[in-house]
RNA sequence: CGGGGCGUAGCGCAGCCUGGUAGCGCACACGGUUCGGGACCGUGGAGCCGGAGGUUCAAAUCCUCUCGCCCCGACCA
Protein backbone atom coordinates (compact mmCIF):
# COMPACT_ATOMS: atom_id res chain seq x y z
CA UNK A 1 0.00 0.00 0.00
CA UNK A 2 0.96 3.54 -0.75
CA UNK A 3 1.82 5.10 2.38
CA UNK A 4 4.25 7.78 1.99
CA UNK A 5 5.46 8.50 5.57
CA UNK A 6 7.61 11.76 6.19
CA UNK A 7 10.27 11.68 9.24
CA UNK A 8 10.16 15.73 9.33
CA UNK A 9 7.81 18.12 9.52
CA UNK A 10 6.65 19.88 6.03
CA UNK A 11 6.96 23.61 6.64
CA UNK A 12 3.73 24.49 5.48
CA UNK A 13 1.91 22.70 8.64
CA UNK A 14 0.88 24.07 11.85
CA UNK A 15 -1.73 22.36 13.57
CA UNK A 16 -0.93 18.78 15.15
CA UNK A 17 -3.87 17.39 12.78
CA UNK A 18 -2.38 18.78 9.79
CA UNK A 19 1.63 18.09 10.62
CA UNK A 20 0.13 14.16 11.14
CA UNK A 21 -2.05 13.92 8.08
CA UNK A 22 1.10 14.94 6.44
CA UNK A 23 3.27 12.96 7.99
CA UNK A 24 1.46 10.32 8.23
CA UNK A 25 0.46 10.19 4.26
CA UNK A 26 -3.00 10.44 4.87
CA UNK A 27 -3.49 13.83 2.38
CA UNK A 28 -1.29 15.87 0.46
CA UNK A 29 -1.78 19.55 -0.53
CA UNK A 30 -2.32 20.47 -3.98
CA UNK A 31 -2.92 24.17 -3.70
CA UNK A 32 -4.37 26.44 -1.04
CA UNK A 33 -7.40 24.90 0.85
CA UNK A 34 -7.35 21.74 -2.00
CA UNK A 35 -6.06 18.17 -0.39
CA UNK A 36 -6.06 15.03 -2.45
CA UNK A 37 -6.93 12.25 -0.19
CA UNK A 38 -3.73 9.19 0.02
CA UNK A 39 -5.22 5.63 0.21
CA UNK A 40 -5.20 5.70 4.02
CA UNK A 41 -6.84 9.06 4.30
CA UNK A 42 -9.43 8.14 2.04
CA UNK A 43 -10.10 4.72 4.21
CA UNK A 44 -10.86 6.85 7.19
CA UNK A 45 -13.13 8.99 5.32
CA UNK A 46 -14.86 6.15 4.28
CA UNK A 47 -15.37 5.01 7.31
CA UNK A 48 -16.93 8.48 8.98
CA UNK A 49 -19.00 8.15 6.13
CA UNK A 50 -20.02 4.68 6.45
CA UNK A 51 -21.22 5.40 9.85
CA UNK A 52 -23.14 8.51 8.65
CA UNK A 53 -24.79 6.57 6.27
CA UNK A 54 -25.73 3.88 8.81
CA UNK A 55 -26.97 6.43 11.41
CA UNK A 56 -29.15 8.33 8.32
CA UNK A 57 -30.70 5.35 7.12
CA UNK A 58 -31.05 4.57 10.79
CA UNK A 59 -33.48 7.88 11.12
CA UNK A 60 -35.24 7.10 7.46
CA UNK A 61 -33.07 9.58 5.52
CA UNK A 62 -32.87 8.50 1.74
CA UNK A 63 -29.49 9.30 -0.29
CA UNK A 64 -29.90 10.69 -3.28
CA UNK A 65 -26.63 12.58 -4.96
CA UNK A 66 -27.34 16.26 -6.66
CA UNK A 67 -25.04 17.67 -9.22
CA UNK A 68 -22.16 20.65 -8.27
CA UNK A 69 -22.63 22.97 -10.83
CA UNK A 70 -25.85 24.78 -10.54
CA UNK A 71 -27.53 27.43 -12.79
CA UNK A 72 -27.84 30.47 -11.35
CA UNK A 73 -31.51 31.16 -11.66
CA UNK A 74 -32.71 28.80 -9.01
CA UNK A 75 -29.61 30.84 -6.78
CA UNK A 76 -31.06 34.22 -8.22
CA UNK A 77 -34.91 33.16 -6.60
CA UNK A 78 -33.81 32.87 -3.44
CA UNK A 79 -31.71 35.62 -3.40
CA UNK A 80 -28.60 34.52 -2.18
CA UNK A 81 -26.94 34.54 -5.93
CA UNK A 82 -26.87 38.81 -4.45
CA UNK A 83 -26.61 38.14 -1.03
CA UNK A 84 -23.14 35.83 -1.49
CA UNK A 85 -20.34 37.50 -2.60
CA UNK A 86 -16.87 36.57 -3.12
CA UNK A 87 -17.15 33.61 -1.53
CA UNK A 88 -19.27 31.84 -4.60
CA UNK A 89 -17.48 30.14 -7.38
CA UNK A 90 -19.01 31.41 -10.28
CA UNK A 91 -19.18 30.58 -14.37
CA UNK A 92 -20.60 30.64 -17.30
CA UNK A 93 -21.25 27.66 -19.86
CA UNK A 94 -20.76 27.92 -23.56
CA UNK A 95 -23.99 29.36 -24.04
CA UNK A 96 -22.55 32.23 -21.74
CA UNK A 97 -25.49 30.99 -19.29
CA UNK A 98 -24.52 32.14 -15.56
CA UNK A 99 -23.77 29.33 -13.85
CA UNK A 100 -22.13 28.40 -9.77
CA UNK A 101 -20.52 25.71 -8.13
CA UNK A 102 -22.17 24.28 -5.35
CA UNK A 103 -21.48 25.80 -1.64
CA UNK A 104 -24.57 24.18 -0.13
CA UNK A 105 -27.70 22.61 -1.71
CA UNK A 106 -30.56 24.02 -0.27
CA UNK A 107 -31.69 26.19 -3.22
CA UNK A 108 -31.08 22.50 -5.79
CA UNK A 109 -32.90 20.25 -3.20
CA UNK A 110 -35.85 22.62 -2.37
CA UNK A 111 -36.20 22.76 -6.62
CA UNK A 112 -36.27 18.98 -6.43
CA UNK A 113 -38.80 19.51 -3.55
CA UNK A 114 -40.87 22.43 -5.71
CA UNK A 115 -41.18 19.73 -9.04
CA UNK A 116 -41.96 16.19 -7.25
CA UNK A 117 -43.76 16.86 -3.16
CA UNK A 118 -47.57 17.64 -4.27
CA UNK A 119 -49.64 16.48 -1.60
CA UNK A 120 -49.65 15.90 2.24
CA UNK A 121 -49.52 12.48 1.95
CA UNK A 122 -46.08 13.07 0.00
CA UNK A 123 -44.66 14.06 3.81
CA UNK A 124 -42.90 13.59 5.45
CA UNK A 125 -39.31 13.35 3.30
CA UNK A 126 -35.51 13.23 4.51
CA UNK A 127 -33.33 13.09 1.61
CA UNK A 128 -29.18 13.89 2.17
CA UNK A 129 -26.14 12.79 0.18
CA UNK A 130 -22.36 12.77 0.48
CA UNK A 131 -21.44 15.43 -1.92
CA UNK A 132 -18.19 17.90 -2.68
CA UNK A 133 -19.09 21.35 -1.53
CA UNK A 134 -16.85 24.37 -3.42
CA UNK A 135 -16.28 27.32 -1.57
CA UNK A 136 -13.88 30.50 -2.06
CA UNK A 137 -12.20 30.59 1.22
CA UNK A 138 -10.93 34.08 1.90
CA UNK A 139 -8.51 31.86 3.89
CA UNK A 140 -7.93 28.44 3.99
CA UNK A 141 -6.33 27.33 6.71
CA UNK A 142 -5.55 24.26 9.58
CA UNK A 143 -5.06 21.19 6.74
CA UNK A 144 -8.25 19.78 5.82
CA UNK A 145 -10.10 21.74 8.95
CA UNK A 146 -10.68 24.45 6.19
CA UNK A 147 -10.75 24.12 2.69
CA UNK A 148 -12.43 25.54 -0.54
CA UNK A 149 -13.46 22.27 -1.48
CA UNK A 150 -14.85 19.38 0.92
CA UNK A 151 -17.57 16.73 1.46
CA UNK A 152 -20.07 17.45 3.27
CA UNK A 153 -23.04 15.34 4.52
CA UNK A 154 -26.19 17.53 4.20
CA UNK A 155 -29.36 16.16 4.61
CA UNK A 156 -32.96 18.21 4.39
CA UNK A 157 -36.39 17.15 5.86
CA UNK A 158 -39.70 18.14 4.61
CA UNK A 159 -42.37 18.31 6.58
CA UNK A 160 -45.94 19.66 6.67
CA UNK A 161 -45.65 21.77 10.01
CA UNK A 162 -43.63 22.46 12.23
CA UNK A 163 -44.35 19.57 14.52
CA UNK A 164 -42.87 17.41 12.16
CA UNK A 165 -39.80 19.70 11.93
CA UNK A 166 -39.33 19.78 15.44
CA UNK A 167 -39.59 15.74 15.08
CA UNK A 168 -37.17 15.82 12.18
CA UNK A 169 -34.66 18.29 14.30
CA UNK A 170 -34.80 15.91 17.12
CA UNK A 171 -33.73 13.14 15.25
CA UNK A 172 -31.07 14.67 13.33
CA UNK A 173 -29.40 15.85 17.22
CA UNK A 174 -30.28 11.95 18.07
CA UNK A 175 -28.53 10.81 15.38
CA UNK A 176 -25.37 13.38 15.49
CA UNK A 177 -24.67 12.00 19.02
CA UNK A 178 -24.84 8.25 18.50
CA UNK A 179 -22.01 9.52 14.94
CA UNK A 180 -19.65 11.65 16.82
CA UNK A 181 -19.55 9.56 19.91
CA UNK A 182 -18.76 6.24 17.25
CA UNK A 183 -16.37 8.15 15.80
CA UNK A 184 -14.42 8.35 19.53
CA UNK A 185 -14.90 12.50 19.27
CA UNK A 186 -15.83 14.43 22.41
CA UNK A 187 -18.33 16.86 21.61
CA UNK A 188 -20.64 19.06 23.15
CA UNK A 189 -24.18 20.34 21.10
CA UNK A 190 -25.04 23.97 21.50
CA UNK A 191 -27.36 26.65 21.00
CA UNK A 192 -26.32 28.65 17.51
CA UNK A 193 -27.00 31.65 15.23
CA UNK A 194 -29.20 30.27 11.68
CA UNK A 195 -26.63 33.30 9.89
CA UNK A 196 -27.13 33.68 6.26
CA UNK A 197 -29.29 29.89 6.45
CA UNK A 198 -32.04 31.87 7.78
CA UNK A 199 -34.70 30.02 10.18
CA UNK A 200 -35.64 30.02 13.81
CA UNK A 201 -33.47 27.64 15.36
CA UNK A 202 -29.76 26.45 14.80
CA UNK A 203 -27.40 24.13 17.09
CA UNK A 204 -24.02 23.47 16.19
CA UNK A 205 -21.85 20.63 17.46
CA UNK A 206 -18.84 21.37 18.66
CA UNK A 207 -15.74 19.27 19.01
CA UNK A 208 -13.18 20.78 21.44
CA UNK A 209 -9.64 21.49 20.24
CA UNK A 210 -6.79 24.54 20.62
CA UNK A 211 -7.57 24.55 17.05
CA UNK A 212 -11.10 25.13 16.78
CA UNK A 213 -12.05 28.80 15.31
CA UNK A 214 -14.98 29.15 17.33
CA UNK A 215 -15.08 29.40 21.06
CA UNK A 216 -17.77 27.71 23.10
CA UNK A 217 -18.82 28.57 26.10
CA UNK A 218 -20.30 26.17 29.03
CA UNK A 219 -22.00 26.21 32.33
CA UNK A 220 -20.29 23.17 34.57
CA UNK A 221 -23.16 23.24 37.07
CA UNK A 222 -26.30 23.01 34.88
CA UNK A 223 -24.84 21.62 31.59
CA UNK A 224 -25.67 24.78 29.61
CA UNK A 225 -24.07 25.16 26.14
CA UNK A 226 -23.81 27.68 23.67
CA UNK A 227 -21.42 29.28 20.73
CA UNK A 228 -19.19 32.10 22.09
CA UNK A 229 -20.96 34.93 19.47
CA UNK A 230 -24.29 34.88 20.92
CA UNK A 231 -23.68 34.25 24.73
CA UNK A 232 -21.74 37.48 25.31
CA UNK A 233 -22.13 37.36 28.89
CA UNK A 234 -19.65 35.16 31.53
CA UNK A 235 -22.62 34.04 33.99
CA UNK A 236 -24.89 31.01 32.91
CA UNK A 237 -28.35 32.42 31.61
CA UNK A 238 -29.72 29.63 33.07
CA UNK A 239 -28.69 29.22 36.23
CA UNK A 240 -26.52 31.69 37.20
CA UNK A 241 -23.27 29.77 37.63
CA UNK A 242 -19.82 31.19 35.43
CA UNK A 243 -19.60 29.98 32.45
CA UNK A 244 -16.36 29.12 30.67
CA UNK A 245 -14.93 29.25 27.76
CA UNK A 246 -13.28 26.53 25.15
CA UNK A 247 -11.82 26.25 21.70
CA UNK A 248 -13.84 24.16 19.67
CA UNK A 249 -14.33 22.91 15.67
CA UNK A 250 -17.08 22.74 14.17
CA UNK A 251 -18.18 19.35 13.25
CA UNK A 252 -21.91 19.82 12.48
CA UNK A 253 -24.75 21.69 12.33
CA UNK A 254 -28.68 21.64 12.41
CA UNK A 255 -31.09 24.17 11.07
CA UNK A 256 -34.46 24.50 11.33
CA UNK A 257 -35.25 26.44 8.06
CA UNK A 258 -39.20 27.50 8.28
CA UNK A 259 -40.27 28.58 4.86
CA UNK A 260 -37.43 30.20 3.44
CA UNK A 261 -36.29 28.30 1.01
CA UNK A 262 -39.76 26.54 0.60
CA UNK A 263 -41.38 29.70 -0.33
CA UNK A 264 -39.38 31.51 -2.72
CA UNK A 265 -39.31 28.51 -4.97
CA UNK A 266 -42.93 27.36 -4.23
CA UNK A 267 -42.23 24.02 -3.07
CA UNK A 268 -45.95 24.29 -1.51
CA UNK A 269 -48.37 20.61 -0.83
CA UNK A 270 -52.02 20.63 -0.56
CA UNK A 271 -53.40 19.69 3.00
CA UNK A 272 -56.16 17.57 3.75
CA UNK A 273 -58.28 20.34 3.20
CA UNK A 274 -57.17 21.40 -0.38
CA UNK A 275 -54.93 24.08 1.16
CA UNK A 276 -51.93 25.22 -0.32
CA UNK A 277 -49.34 25.72 2.25
CA UNK A 278 -45.32 25.55 1.89
CA UNK A 279 -43.60 22.63 2.90
CA UNK A 280 -41.63 23.53 6.26
CA UNK A 281 -37.89 22.45 6.12
CA UNK A 282 -34.91 21.65 8.24
CA UNK A 283 -31.19 20.94 6.48
CA UNK A 284 -28.31 19.14 8.60
CA UNK A 285 -24.56 19.34 7.97
CA UNK A 286 -21.52 17.11 8.90
CA UNK A 287 -18.00 17.61 7.71
CA UNK A 288 -16.40 14.18 7.20
CA UNK A 289 -12.98 15.90 6.89
CA UNK A 290 -13.32 17.82 10.45
CA UNK A 291 -14.15 14.87 11.88
CA UNK A 292 -11.05 13.54 10.97
CA UNK A 293 -9.19 15.90 11.77
CA UNK A 294 -10.84 16.79 14.88
CA UNK A 295 -10.20 13.01 15.97
CA UNK A 296 -6.79 13.73 15.43
CA UNK A 297 -6.46 16.71 17.30
CA UNK A 298 -7.62 14.82 20.29
CA UNK A 299 -6.53 11.69 20.05
CA UNK A 300 -2.20 11.78 19.31
CA UNK A 301 0.98 11.48 21.56
CA UNK A 302 4.35 12.55 20.54
CA UNK A 303 4.61 9.70 18.48
CA UNK A 304 1.70 9.77 16.20
CA UNK A 305 -1.86 9.74 15.73
CA UNK A 306 -3.90 7.07 18.07
CA UNK A 307 -7.37 6.17 16.34
CA UNK A 308 -10.27 5.16 17.74
CA UNK A 309 -11.44 1.61 16.38
CA UNK A 310 -14.50 3.31 15.00
CA UNK A 311 -12.83 5.37 12.40
CA UNK A 312 -9.24 3.94 12.11
CA UNK A 313 -7.89 2.96 8.42
CA UNK A 314 -7.55 -0.15 9.32
CA UNK A 315 -8.21 -2.69 12.65
CA UNK A 316 -5.20 -3.40 12.72
CA UNK A 317 -1.22 -3.52 11.55
CA UNK A 318 1.10 -6.46 11.31
CA UNK A 319 4.72 -6.05 11.86
CA UNK A 320 7.15 -8.71 10.31
CA UNK A 321 10.16 -7.51 11.68
CA UNK A 322 13.01 -9.22 9.43
CA UNK A 323 11.24 -10.36 5.74
CA UNK A 324 13.88 -12.53 5.36
CA UNK A 325 13.11 -14.85 8.18
CA UNK A 326 11.04 -17.67 6.39
CA UNK A 327 9.31 -18.39 10.01
CA UNK A 328 8.20 -14.52 10.58
CA UNK A 329 6.80 -14.19 7.35
CA UNK A 330 4.90 -17.62 7.36
CA UNK A 331 3.12 -16.51 10.50
CA UNK A 332 2.46 -13.09 9.20
CA UNK A 333 0.78 -14.34 6.52
CA UNK A 334 -1.22 -16.60 8.11
CA UNK A 335 -2.09 -14.00 10.98
CA UNK A 336 -2.64 -11.53 7.84
CA UNK A 337 -5.05 -13.75 5.77
CA UNK A 338 -6.96 -15.56 8.69
CA UNK A 339 -8.03 -11.89 10.06
CA UNK A 340 -8.93 -11.07 6.07
CA UNK A 341 -11.26 -14.05 6.08
CA UNK A 342 -12.68 -13.05 9.79
CA UNK A 343 -13.64 -9.60 7.86
CA UNK A 344 -11.22 -7.66 9.48
CA UNK A 345 -9.32 -4.93 7.88
CA UNK A 346 -5.38 -6.08 7.92
CA UNK A 347 -2.49 -3.39 6.78
CA UNK A 348 1.06 -5.44 6.84
CA UNK A 349 4.06 -3.69 6.92
CA UNK A 350 5.70 -5.89 3.95
CA UNK A 351 8.19 -3.52 3.24
CA UNK A 352 12.06 -4.33 3.84
CA UNK A 353 12.91 -1.51 6.21
CA UNK A 354 14.55 -1.98 9.81
CA UNK A 355 12.32 -2.59 12.71
CA UNK A 356 12.80 1.03 14.33
CA UNK A 357 11.12 2.13 11.06
CA UNK A 358 8.66 0.00 10.96
CA UNK A 359 7.66 0.97 14.70
CA UNK A 360 7.91 4.20 13.97
CA UNK A 361 5.56 4.23 10.95
CA UNK A 362 3.36 2.33 12.95
CA UNK A 363 2.80 4.61 15.77
CA UNK A 364 3.07 7.65 13.32
CA UNK A 365 -0.27 6.48 11.29
CA UNK A 366 -1.96 4.91 14.39
CA UNK A 367 -4.08 1.77 13.82
CA UNK A 368 -5.29 0.75 16.85
CA UNK A 369 -3.42 -2.50 17.21
CA UNK A 370 0.01 -3.74 16.26
CA UNK A 371 1.07 -7.50 16.30
CA UNK A 372 4.68 -7.30 16.04
CA UNK A 373 6.14 -10.94 14.90
CA UNK A 374 10.82 -10.30 15.85
CA UNK A 375 12.34 -13.11 16.02
CA UNK A 376 13.94 -12.00 19.70
CA UNK A 377 10.00 -13.65 20.79
CA UNK A 378 9.75 -16.10 17.90
CA UNK A 379 12.50 -18.57 19.65
CA UNK A 380 9.64 -18.67 22.83
CA UNK A 381 6.92 -19.62 19.68
CA UNK A 382 4.96 -15.96 20.90
CA UNK A 383 4.49 -12.99 19.18
CA UNK A 384 2.95 -9.12 20.24
CA UNK A 385 -0.32 -7.92 20.23
CA UNK A 386 0.17 -4.13 21.20
CA UNK A 387 -2.50 -1.32 21.95
CA UNK A 388 -1.28 1.76 20.34
CA UNK A 389 -3.35 3.71 22.51
CA UNK A 390 -2.57 2.18 26.07
CA UNK A 391 1.12 0.81 25.18
CA UNK A 392 0.34 -2.02 26.81
CA UNK A 393 1.56 -5.22 24.92
CA UNK A 394 0.79 -8.93 25.23
CA UNK A 395 2.56 -11.97 24.48
CA UNK A 396 0.89 -14.11 22.63
CA UNK A 397 1.19 -17.62 20.69
CA UNK A 398 0.34 -16.63 16.86
CA UNK A 399 -3.27 -18.67 17.48
CA UNK A 400 -3.99 -16.87 20.91
CA UNK A 401 -3.16 -13.20 19.07
CA UNK A 402 -5.90 -14.58 16.09
CA UNK A 403 -8.27 -14.81 18.86
CA UNK A 404 -7.41 -11.76 20.38
CA UNK A 405 -8.11 -9.61 17.02
CA UNK A 406 -11.75 -10.96 17.72
CA UNK A 407 -11.69 -9.93 20.79
CA UNK A 408 -10.92 -6.76 20.25
CA UNK A 409 -11.54 -5.39 16.98
CA UNK A 410 -15.09 -7.09 16.50
CA UNK A 411 -18.31 -6.22 17.30
C1' C B 1 -9.27 41.94 1.95
C1' G B 2 -5.55 44.38 5.95
C1' G B 3 -0.92 42.97 8.83
C1' G B 4 3.35 39.63 9.22
C1' G B 5 6.55 35.58 7.55
C1' C B 6 8.59 32.30 3.96
C1' G B 7 9.85 30.49 -1.37
C1' U B 8 17.44 27.36 -2.60
C1' A B 9 17.46 18.96 -4.75
C1' G B 10 11.62 14.82 -2.90
C1' C B 11 11.63 16.71 2.66
C1' G B 12 14.04 19.86 6.48
C1' C B 13 17.48 23.73 6.19
C1' A B 14 22.42 26.81 5.54
C1' G B 15 24.37 30.35 2.09
C1' C B 16 21.86 36.44 1.11
C1' C B 17 23.72 41.23 5.58
C1' U B 18 29.31 42.14 2.99
C1' G B 19 27.77 40.03 -5.29
C1' G B 20 32.67 36.03 -7.78
C1' U B 21 28.47 31.10 -10.55
C1' A B 22 25.46 26.39 -4.65
C1' G B 23 26.13 23.32 0.17
C1' C B 24 24.56 20.13 4.63
C1' G B 25 21.27 16.32 6.86
C1' C B 26 17.53 13.00 5.62
C1' A B 27 15.31 10.59 1.47
C1' C B 28 16.44 8.15 -3.42
C1' A B 29 19.59 4.39 -6.85
C1' C B 30 23.46 0.53 -6.88
C1' G B 31 26.91 -2.94 -4.04
C1' G B 32 27.92 -5.06 0.68
C1' U B 33 27.22 -5.88 6.02
C1' U B 34 22.79 -5.73 9.13
C1' C B 35 17.63 -6.80 11.33
C1' G B 36 13.48 -5.15 18.47
C1' G B 37 12.62 1.76 18.36
C1' G B 38 13.84 6.14 12.29
C1' A B 39 21.23 0.74 11.26
C1' C B 40 26.36 1.02 8.98
C1' C B 41 30.23 1.37 4.99
C1' G B 42 31.20 2.61 -0.06
C1' U B 43 29.60 4.65 -4.78
C1' G B 44 26.11 7.63 -7.49
C1' G B 45 21.99 10.69 -9.49
C1' A B 46 19.28 14.87 -8.56
C1' G B 47 18.59 22.16 -7.86
C1' C B 48 19.04 27.23 -14.68
C1' C B 49 18.18 29.23 -6.14
C1' G B 50 9.33 30.61 -7.44
C1' G B 51 8.86 33.92 -12.05
C1' A B 52 9.88 38.55 -14.93
C1' G B 53 12.58 42.90 -15.44
C1' G B 54 16.66 46.00 -13.79
C1' U B 55 21.78 47.39 -11.66
C1' U B 56 26.74 45.19 -12.50
C1' C B 57 32.45 42.78 -15.87
C1' A B 58 29.67 39.27 -12.71
C1' A B 59 23.27 38.25 -9.11
C1' A B 60 20.66 32.79 -4.99
C1' U B 61 22.81 37.39 -2.87
C1' C B 62 21.30 44.35 -4.48
C1' C B 63 16.60 47.07 -6.66
C1' U B 64 11.47 46.91 -8.87
C1' C B 65 7.32 44.18 -10.12
C1' U B 66 4.78 39.62 -9.94
C1' C B 67 3.15 34.59 -8.49
C1' G B 68 2.67 30.98 -4.66
C1' C B 69 2.37 29.06 0.39
C1' C B 70 1.84 29.73 5.79
C1' C B 71 0.39 32.54 10.28
C1' C B 72 -2.68 36.68 12.81
C1' G B 73 -7.10 39.61 11.92
C1' A B 74 -11.71 40.53 9.15
C1' C B 75 -15.06 37.09 6.65
C1' C B 76 -17.35 32.21 7.14
C1' A B 77 -24.89 31.18 4.12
Amino acid sequence: MFIPTLRETPAEAEAVSHILMLRGGFVRQLAAGLYIYLPLGWRVINRINKIIKEEMEAIGAQEISMPVLHPAEVWQQTGRWFDIKEEMFRLRDRCGRDMCLGMTHEEIITWLASTEIRSYRDLPQVWYQLQTKLRDEARPKSGVLRTREFLMKDSYSFDKDEAGLEENYQRHANAYHRIFSRCGLKFYQVESDPGMMGGAAAHEFMAPSSVGEDEIVLCGKCGYSANREIEKGDKCPKCGASLKAEKAIEIGNIFKLGTKYSLPLKAFYLDEKGNEKPVVMGSYGIGPARIAAAAIEQNNDKDGIIWHRGIAPFDVEILPLNMNNAEIMRIAESLYSRAGEEGFEVLMDDRNVSPGIKFKDADLIGIPYQIIIGEKNLKEGVVEFKSRKTREVKRLKPEEAAEKIKIECGG
